[in-house]
DNA sequence: CCTTGACCTTGGAGCGACTCAAAGGCTTAG
DNA sequence: CTAAGCCTTTGAGTCGCTCCAAGGTCAAGG
């Protein structure tokens, strides 16, 4: 009767799931909501607000702890304290991305040479009826 | 004495760490080797070829247990059971890459948005010297 | 009133691919 | 004699969830 939601609704209407959000909880990124008489857990509409940040942070890839900082600030901090601290985090995690997405691309540039090269082998060994040796384990020896 | 090497001495020569072969071998991605009387266990020299052929295909991104696959084949398999089978765990893998590469692009390019717009907001608040109401939450709300 | 099914609770295990730590044995050099 | 630097095994820890089991709660239908 009162307005608060049930974990599912509040995972509904976030985009979090259930597990996630008491995950969080657990850990320290959400804050710890009053349990009902059910001993159930009872979220006020506002703190929707709270769960779809803490899903933007994880789209971008903010590592728990970085969350938990943040949200932290979303309650309590000034607008300078969550720029300064969001410029930092999320700098920070501009360069991991952008190195792992970087090294992916060079496997992915490999992974692409060895098919091409497979590939080759295969036409190759049909046009020339004969067995040749093997060689398609070579293509998996060059560094790139 | 013989021209056995420790797995010191093979990680050296494979550039895969002893921890790692020894996960290897628990797993059944590399064979068992033999044990001297130290029970330490004896790699020949050939055995090399097969902890670099390994340290490649973990290199391109394949999991363990198609490792596996590919090491047995190396030692026992015809040309084109290796050709077939590289084609298509490379073929998976490379799909995987690529999509987890998107993602990261995308997130990459969003994180840049926010930055950005972090960057103009402490310039505007500089310019006008009044404090605006705290707007920074909103550059992390946009989806992208 | 009773049942059914959908929700909720907690605690704990499992994932992937290693990595590291503990506790002990072997070998070689000073 | 001891110190170092290898090696052995077993088992736990990492990260960020995700899923499971066992049980309590609630709303609706018969």
């Amino acid at each position: 009767m009162s307005s608060l939601l049930t974990i599912g609704q509040a995972a509904a209407a976030s985009g979090l799931s259930a597990d996630t959000i008491r995950f969080y909880e657990r850990e320290g990124v959400l804050p710890r909501v009053p349990r009902g008489q059910n001993s159930y857990r009872g979220y006020p509409a506002e703190h929707v607000e709270t769960l779809l940040f803490a899903r933007r942070l994880r789209e971008l890839g903010l590592a728990p702890a970085v969350m938990a900082d943040l949200i932290r600030l979303f309650h309590d901090g000034t607008c300078r304290e969550m720029r300064d601290t969001l410029a930092e985090s999320c700098g920070k995690t501009l360069d991991a991305v952008r190195a792992r997405r970087l090294e992916l691309e060079r496997v992915e540039a490999q992974l692409r040479n060895v098919l091409d090269g497979l590939e080759r082998q295969a036409v190759e060994e049909q046009r020339i009826s004969t067995v040749t040796p093997c060689a398609c384990v070579s293509l998996i020896k060059e560094g790139n």
